[in-house]
DNA sequence: TAAAAAAAATGATATTTATCATCTTTGAAA
DNA sequence: TTTCAAAGATGATAAATATCATTTTTTTTA
């Protein structure tokens, strides 16, 4: 269970900032984010925003999952996006000027910092090498998507499941697997039941361990083939 | 048909600009622009750039449509956005670094223009009208890729027919709908027969008009009740 | 720790949509 | 114009997947 208490995690000493678009910043740069930033513990399940409100500012994932989410004609979620810790959130509706046409929660308990609308454009105008990292960003994530488009337009359900348990590897990286199945079924886009029915098949198979929850990948090899490129 | 020998399109007389993500630039800019950029004829069917392949340049579509698109494990194709007249193509692979994570041909004869690498990274470096334009070009393709991914995941394809028409219309404007049914069923994520039967559904049912290739969109506000949103 | 709620699992069935085979029409090129 | 290839259309059938109903297990909370 993380700190609730620790609100204000400092930038200087955040573990996830290496791997994030604030890693190559210099220490007078990162004290100055550190400054403008405030701190938050969110409980399991929280909203971060909502679909359809007007962004205020940026969310920088220190600690925990995070899943992006549209919802469909019905309300059923179609999970876009997981991120992990040292991803910035939320700031696509920063530039496009659009209300978010997303939403995000967390899967876990988390820590995540905010930073304000004005203080974090202001760092992409006079900042060449974070600008260039978001814009590297938001142009790596439009090929994704374009790719996922693709394998739910042909894919089976079997081969996205397969896709995707090696994405959600990569997410959680030493971690098992942890999502409730409902989750996993809006990420891969099919019925609980389908998903649940298929975790059997793969385990059977031997492409996974099934500890109650969560979720071991065994074989990856197998299932990068079942995915296909 | 287009006037092949008219090479040297001019940015300063061109129709589509004023549309584009060049819309607002002053004289002065527009000359720079012009003196860059070199212009092509394109005949139908002719590839613009191809998946794998790294870009030198963006292009600038000054006349016809283009689709842009991925292919799934089997080659088939998925049409991602059709493209027309003032629009950019080409741009995300230029920021990310990788390859082309799609591929472009055109859908008619097209006259299109070519901006080199250099000369465009120099524009957005300096230019942050331009910049901010493209920023916000990224972001909202990848809030309607997300709505996309969703629709694939959630809508029937009868839905999505409908939504993938509304679309449509908004493209050709004035003109009729003018693509194989091939392409529409790739743009839809379905089967070609699939789509001709549903076509067929739709004229019975008063939303479109078939003339032979060519689709008009006849009651849009049932299309949109059908589309959901 | 017991009770309640939420999540996971299973079976039966219905529905949607793809696939395959075939035929017709249209448009381009000889 | 005739010919031929590509595109469009149609019917029959198969396959994949969703839906609904119900039961079991796990997790949460009182």
């Amino acid at each position: 269970m993380l700190d609730k208490s620790h609100k204000h995690v400092s930038c200087e000493t955040c573990g996830a900032r290496k791997s994030s678009l604030f890693g190559s910043f210099c220490d007078h740069e990162i004290s100055h984010v550190d400054e403008q930033k405030s701190c938050a513990y969110y409980k399991k399940g929280q909203p971060i925003f909502i679909e359809g409100s007007f962004p205020r500012g940026v969310f920088c994932l220190n600690q925990g999952k995070v899943k992006i989410f549209t919802r469909g004609d019905e309300g059923k979620e179609q999970i876009i996006h997981i991120a992990k810790e040292g991803e910035i959130i939320g700031f696509r509706a920063m530039f496009s000027g659009e209300p978010y046409k997303v939403a995000a929660s967390t899967l876990e308990e988390c820590n995540i910092c905010f930073i304000g609308k004005e203080d974090f454009l202001n760092m992409i105008d006079t900042n060449p090498t974070l600008r260039n990292g978001i814009m590297k960003e938001l142009s790596k994530e439009l090929g994704d998507r374009a790719i996922f488009i693709t394998n739910m337009a042909q894919k089976s359900v079997r081969e996205r499941l397969a896709f995707a348990l090696l994405i959600l590897g990569d997410i959680y990286g030493d971690e098992q697997i942890n999502l409730t199945r409902e989750d996993m079924a809006n990420f891969v886009g099919t019925a609980t039941e389908t998903l649940i029915r298929l975790l059997k098949d793969f385990k059977d198979e031997g492409m996974i361990e099934i500890h109650t929850r969560k979720l071991e990948i065994i074989d990856a090899d197998k299932l990068m083939q079942l995915a296909g490129r």
